[in-house]
DNA sequence: ACATTGACGGGCC
DNA sequence: TGGCCCGCCAATG
């Protein structure tokens, strides 16, 4: 992912930035990376943690919770296939907009787990 | 510096 | 299949 990958620089929180922001940088990966994930297909939380090479996936959990606004974060499941809670009603309509295999209200993880690279 | 807290994940009953 | 426990990485107080 290149440095420059990032044409619309989204607006950070409106909450207040004293200084360095030296980790915004990771928060920028992840949505970019969650940008990327097709309609009707999905990533983990920890998959895109060992995408990126850095993080972990509670980390991104937390990300998501407090950055995942605008991007399709109801892309972003467990790995149990399971969407956001908190969201779930929300996160379910989206995907079976877009068509993603469901099985019981869960992603069905072995048709819709999606991968960057060569798919 | 230390403890707590997550939109997590894997291993083990 | 499902629940519990414990490790994980960073952010926060």
């Amino acid at each position: 992912m290149p440095p420059g990958a990032f044409s619309t620089r989204r607006a950070r929180d409106s909450r207040v930035r004293s200084l360095p922001v030296a980790d915004d940088d990771f928060v920028e990966a992840v949505l970019s990376l969650v940008e990327q994930i097709p309609a009707g297909r999905v990533m983990t939380y920890g998959a895109i943690a060992a995408c990126l090479g850095r993080g972990g996936a509670r980390h991104v959990g937390t990300i998501m919770a407090r950055h995942g606004g605008p991007v399709p974060w109801h892309r972003v499941v467990n790995v149990a296939g399971r969407v956001a809670p908190g969201c779930q009603e929300e996160a379910l309509r989206r995907l079976r907009a877009e068509g993603t295999t469901l099985r019981g209200g869960v992603v069905d993880m072995r048709v819709a787990l999606w991968w960057p690279v060569p798919d």
